[in-house]
DNA sequence: CGAGTGCTTGAGCGTACTCAACGCTTGTGG
DNA sequence: CCACAAGCGTTGAGTACGCTCAAGCACTCG
């Protein structure tokens, strides 16, 4: 792990949704409170049961978030790009991180510490109500994520992601997949050798057509949201 | 639903974890800006794909908060409580509500609108904080309930989840079902039939024992988060 | 070219769901 | 006060969905 303090982390800065409304001035007084960081592929940028005083931004690449269950099985919670950020649990609790954070590829960080942050939200409610919408709408992912898994088939998990992922303009039906499918079994809570499956099997009905390996054309959406 | 705007609706405010850190003088700005409001058991508070321009704090009663899947299954997803506080999404994000909330009892609530919440966060950084470690932890929680269907047996769901309801001193190891079995089932994401079923292997297993509907003695705490 | 990785396909099996019936408690009305 | 309905919990039998294990194929990279 390498330190920098060059001045291109601005670019971080600029990227992230919840500082994407201030005034140049304000940027640059976030700046001077941002570390920048880079992982390497493969790294942990933390794992599951250590503290932290760090908000941590990605600037560049992906960053694979995953928790293990009480037995032990790993589970994909989500991925992060550009511009996402994650370790608001310790940092705001100052209690233990509940998940690994892992570098997909080469990836470059921004992370600002909770004294630097807590200054920020004191001086600009607005950051706060950012990362109040930020958060709140990620309850509300996790509790559809949880509520899928609790009450729809393998099928229909698969197919409504497929269905997510299409962009919500419309203007297009294809879909391309931003994992591997192993990944996607880990997200979706289930097996490789089941995704693939149940691919082929959406295809034989006619809801989808394969265009590439990680490339879906969406044929039939309405009907891959009632399956059965 | 009937509005009353008597001063008793002071111990909903002192009741409220986020609040509770603030002066008299606090407390007593908060109040003129909180509406105070009654539900009937089985009243709806907000429905899925209504707005909503207010934060709904508990102050006496029991709320149960569910969602639909896309198929149309419900899931519980969480039971509200004196202090908690419901319709963040629909507040931060202005968008729609994606979850239905039903007084489970006769309920009264305090109000507090968006406008009038944006101007406390902006005099008050503090309650901005406290908010955030709230949903913070709530995201935590949620992913950890992600994690446990997607990845554990229906008997590891319902083991874990007595496990959690032992209070944390660790001074008794009886535990008491905050609600019906087929509340329960829904939680877990699953039948009660299977809850019941599960319970009762559970007692054969020697790792639990009955002592009244909903009354269990815990046996062998570690057991339980290990099955198979 | 061989090793490694990811995806596919097959066969067998176990978990938990569905449907159905019955016991038990609770509350309501005759 | 008893009768009956309604809801919850329990138990049983049958079924199916998706997991495990295993082998084979395609593609990439050293």
């Amino acid at each position: 792990m390498s330190q920098h303090h060059h001045l291109s982390h601005r670019g971080c800065v600029r990227l992230v949704p919840i500082f994407n409304h201030l005034t140049e001035e304000q940027m640059d007084e976030i700046m001077q409170v941002v570390q920048s960081t880079t992982y390497e592929k493969g790294e942990l940028i933390y794992r599951a049961g250590e503290t932290s005083e760090v908000l941590t931004i990605v600037n560049k690449g992906n960053v694979r978030i995953y928790r293990l269950s009480d037995s032990g099985k790993e589970q994909l919670v989500r991925i992060l790009g550009p511009g996402d950020f994650t370790g608001e649990l310790a940092l705001f609790n100052e209690t233990v991180h509940e998940h690994y954070a892992e570098a997909m590829v080469n990836t470059s960080v921004c992370q600002i510490s909770r004294a630097s942050l807590q200054g920020l939200l004191e001086k600009y409610p607005a950051i706060a109500m950012k990362l109040l919408q930020t958060l709140s709408s990620r309850i509300d992912e996790s509790e559809q994520q949880a509520t899928r898994f609790s009450t729809e088939s393998t099928d229909q998990r698969l197919a409504s992601y497929l269905v997510d992922l299409m962009d919500p303009e419309g203007k297009s039906d294809v879909v391309v997949l931003p994992m591997s499918q192993k990944n996607l079994a880990s997200y979706l809570g289930t097996t490789p050798e089941t995704v693939s499956r149940k691919l082929k099997e959406l295809e034989e009905m006619n809801l989808i057509k394969r265009l590439s390996t990680k490339k879906f054309k969406i044929l039939d959406e309405d009907n891959l949201l009632f399956l059965d």
